[in-house]
DNA sequence: CCAAAAGTGTTCGCAATACACCCATGT
DNA sequence: ACATGGGTGTATTGCGAACACTTTTGG
């Protein structure tokens, strides 16, 4: 990657491993972040914990923490979810949001994350089989964009980076069947996609759109009975192969 | 700030729970490297240069290197590029494309990359002005993915995400006019799109599509005047102030 | 019966496509 | 005049939005 150049580094050099020039490589600490999105009852929430140790001692966060040193960065991030939350995740279920790494983001050392998304079916509470996490929640995300519930480091804006990332994609990816237990129904589905974008949309309409796409869902033969207030059943339908 | 820099030691700390423990630690490198695309000839290429040391010496690798202890990631970014090539490119041009961080990808040691991409008017020749680099040149993107031109480390796959990237955004960001100098013609913006998506697109809707795109592009006075074989001289545009 | 929710049909307008055609230049 | 490339007009098609309507349940 890079070759001799002047060293510009005020830190003494660090022991390194053999063929890279002192002076250049700098030690960097490199964790990882998940922001775990849900949908329950109709809002879109985000899981935190509450940290025990400063910097930000008390502050909420998103679970995460550091790279062990043969461990992939999806990897780690699936292990610093299930120790932080209880939350087992496929790690290919889980998506590279990008890199942050600001050298002031945390006020101890220089530490470079990379934050990973991730989406489960309508979770209304926290597994708690985390190891030591202070305390973990799921907070609505409007409280976290308005900062009514501020966040530790640049979280706030890896939060709001990961949302605008969903809206985008809703439309050209399956994220949205990810919100949605293995069987649901297409109201089910519409309120995730209007827990998302914030809009009311159009019943009929969305039942085209989301049937019609190929690959998207498959109905099943079941049916839900109605509510107490009647009404026509609605089908069941599944992830379609597509999202496999 | 704490400035206890923790021992490299290769072996892994005990694996702990979250919260930092200064001290306990894995370091890694973070590097930066750049995905500069440019569009010559109607082909889409890529900057890359050529390496003077192991590992990989004698191959072809993006521009990059090491993050130093007080910079930003993106000006990390650009730093590299004036570095080793010559090229001069704000930060804020610089849009980060993810980070790579399997463990195995540099066989000497742990590093974890940001990968950035960078658009410039069409480039003949790579300036030279570079610090060190061996050789810098611009190859044709279709070289690199159909594996005729191997790359170093995971450069490859780099270079495939960019440019999927950059397909994904042709039509819903600004980006394709990066690709054109200051004042460009229609047909230049197409060409650019065609080298891009590897289509022939109709050049009269190509026209009224981007003309008609608010904020995209912004009509000059000026007219080029036609080539050797005659033909309508066309009008010069600049990118409109949606892009600025 | 009515209310409520699922699901379909119908219409309209916009935007993308195909392609014919006109415009302004060089030779 | 003719070739060449710039730019516009026009017909068609497909898709999404709006919304009326039918279907199937509970009360």
């Amino acid at each position: 990657m890079s070759k001799d150049r002047p060293s510009p580094d005020p830190r003494p050099p660090e022991p390194r491993p053999e063929g890279y020039d002192p002076g250049v490589f700098a030690p960097f600490a490199v964790t990882v972040d998940v922001v775990l999105l849900t949908v329950v009852e109709r809002q879109l929430k985000v899981l935190l914990i509450q940290r025990g140790h400063p910097p930000y001692a008390g502050a909420w966060a998103l679970p995460g923490g550091f790279v062990q040193p043969d461990e992939d960065l999806a990897d780690a991030a699936a292990r610093e979810l299930l120790e932080e939350t209880g939350i087992g995740q496929d790690r290919s279920r889980l998506l590279q949001l990008g890199a942050y790494g600001q050298p002031d983001r945390d006020p101890r050392m220089r530490v470079v994350t990379v934050a990973y998304g991730a989406v489960v079916a309508r979770l209304s509470e926290v597994p708690r089989g985390g190891s030591d996490a202070a305390h973990a929640e799921l907070v609505p995300v409007a409280d976290v964009q308005s900062d009514r519930l501020p966040l530790a480091f640049d979280h706030r804006r890896i939060v709001g980076d990961a949302v605008a990332r969903l809206r985008a994609e809703l439309d050209t990816s399956d994220v949205a069947v990810g919100f949605c237990p293995p069987e649901f129904t297409i109201r089910e589905l519409r309120e995730v996609y209007e827990a998302i974008l914030q809009t009311e949309l159009d019943s009929g309409n969305f039942q085209r759109k989301v049937t019609q796409r190929k690959g998207y869902l498959t109905p099943t033969e079941r049916r839900v009975t109605p509510g107490e207030r009647g009404g026509r059943p609605a089908t069941l339908w599944r992830a379609g192969d597509a999202g496999d």
